[in-house]
DNA sequence: GTTAGCACTCGGCCCGGCCGAGTGCTAATC
DNA sequence: GATTAGCACTCGGCCGGGCCGAGTGCTAAC
């Protein structure tokens, strides 16, 4: 622990840095406090916060630079959340007003908006059909030989999927096994439905009415693969608009090869997907090896008890945390109380 | 037009070029011709090509590299098309094979492949709204208050849409107003299917039958915005490896810029969507002004008669588009000729 | 404990010189 | 008359040196 002295250098020095991303110099800091301490003692001080690893310089005879443990002493115990500004509450509460009735397109413009008003790349995370309970559950007949199912899950997640089928199913058939399908569907999450589906199949093998087995097989094939979380990403550019990258297009690369990768990315907010507390992992923190620069801001949001997904801002690890973090929080606060809504 | 020696100098600068992003001389000119013309007449023919605008030099004493109209003139007259091996063609065969059941899957399977093999960033528009025939049109009741309208489209793709719904309906009731929407819709576009429902509201004013008023209700309400064509891209990360953006932090902004707007994109593959012929468009002779420095290969692909979409390459004018044009064609052709098989 | 003073360090910038690739022109050659 | 060898010239890129300034650590004085 620091004390009062050290703990509002540090404070000083890693706020400077967020605005200017140069190394910050003693004459800086000093004027910073109104001259209250003299450069020289600010060096002292300093001296000691890089003893004890929370400043560094990147070479001698250069102010210093925050660590990543600076960073993270400046979060846990120096961060002044700032008040998100009126403008920045009304825009990202049209979200909730802007008609969009599925929850999916909601999510989506919530993360773009978040995006431009941060300045930062934002992604939301959508793993719905692990957790989410079914409303309804239709098969339709898409062509001659094919069948769409479409569920619908609480909330307002549409999803669909095209089933390829033996054919010779009439109308009339296809509907029974919907009807059926249905009943078996309804309340229950998908895992639960594929399990209980395969329950059936047992049971139904001794009876064999034939029409439900074939409803079984459908059922059974059209959860054959989990739908894998969606992964959307908005304002991928504002990456470029970071002094730390724009000079070493070796990191912008392996960062724009991340967003196209679902899996980097679903790694990087995989920590917030469960928990329900925002969540922040600055540099080398972050699940992602090959991306020790950048820092994830991150918050699950849910649906009543059940967690729906996640949604975070990525940028460098010079974030200006004391605006995000209330961005990010306010935001994710706000789609579970439009999900719960529903 | 030029004379023979004229435009086999223009073919060996343009493809050096392409080669190595730097400025030709006279001298590797001369090399690659087995010194059959020593580089001072090479330097005659050069300054003669400069003349006529198909090369120039970026500084007096440095190498010549092509200008837009040298390229389109390579393009036009010199270049010889490489046939595309066969590990190419079988990948991009693959697309068909995969399983995939959608439409929509596929065209996004098709365009991340096409994005690799040509380590371009490759774009794919899908409008198959305006011009594609109704298969099947269903209405489904996705809570108590809001209607979820699946329409499958001739050819396996599909597209759902949440109604927001005055309460009331009961299920028999809905069932009917899809049963008569249905009836309706098949077999129609959906510009065509709107200006049905206009048309039959007007005669239903007259008979006063409340449910059929109340289904094209729903049916124009559904109907009222139409749906812009999706954009899908991948392979964005491909446009950082190109030396001529590396460098140059201010066209890579731009670009990238232009990738998170989908009517940009759309403007930049506009052309092809109408026609159904490869199209390229060299630098400044892209639709969009704020991006002189780009080339788009692109094709349009359909289903049947009517054009589904158009899917494009995104690159440097400095592409290699002797191996680009084949693969983007067949591609193409490949998309055209899975969806007419449907 | 704080501060003023001082020597020192080191990156960034500017400058000049050198090198090499490439050009245009001219005169000789085929 | 076309081609080519030769030559002077241009210009960007690279290298090294010197200067500047920001910032440091240390020490001695307050």
């Amino acid at each position: 622990m620091l004390d009062e002295r050290g703990a509002q250098v540090l404070r000083l020095v890693v706020e400077d840095y967020i605005e200017t991303a140069e190394p910050v110099g003693s004459r800086t800091i000093s004027k910073k406090m109104g001259q209250a301490l003299s450069p020289a003692t600010i060096r002292n001080i300093m001296a000691d916060l890089e003893e004890v690893g929370y400043l560094c310089q990147p070479h001698t005879s250069a102010g210093r630079i925050p660590t990543g443990a600076g960073f993270r002493y400046y979060i846990n115990h120096l961060l002044a959340r700032k008040q998100l500004i009126r403008s920045e509450r009304d825009l990202l509460q049209q979200v909730a007003e802007a008609g969009v009735a599925g929850a999916d397109d909601m999510v989506r413009h919530a993360s773009r908006l978040l995006s431009t008003l941060s300045r930062h790349a934002c992604v939301v995370v959508v793993s719905r059909f692990s957790h989410q309970a079914l409303r309804s559950l239709s098969l339709l007949r898409a062509s001659s030989d094919r069948i769409l199912l479409v569920a619908v899950l609480q909330g307002g997640w549409v999803q669909h999927r095209l089933i390829e089928d033996e054919p010779g199913l009439t109308t009339d058939e296809l509907e029974k096994i919907n009807a059926y399908l249905s009943d078996l569907a309804v309340g229950l999450t998908l895992p639960q439905l594929r399990a209980k589906i395969l329950n059936e199949m047992k049971r139904e093998k001794a009876r064999y009415d034939s029409l439900m087995r074939r409803a079984l097989l459908l059922g059974s094939k059209a959860l054959s693969e989990s739908v894998p979380g969606e992964v959307y990403i908005e304002g991928r550019a504002n990456i470029l608009e970071q002094p730390e990258f724009a000079e070493d297009v070796q990191k912008l690369k392996r960062i724009l090869h991340a967003f196209e990768e679902k899996s980097v990315i679903l790694r990087l907010l995989d920590a917030a997907m469960e928990s329900e507390a925002l969540q922040v992992s600055i540099g080398s923190e972050n699940p992602v090896e090959e991306l020790p620069e950048i820092s994830v801001v991150s918050s699950g949001y849910h649906q009543g008890e059940t967690a729906m997904g996640s949604i975070g801002l990525i940028g460098p690890v010079r974030m200006d945390y004391s605006r995000v973090i209330p961005l990010v929080e306010y935001t994710a606060r706000l789609l579970s109380s439009i999900l719960e809504n529903r």
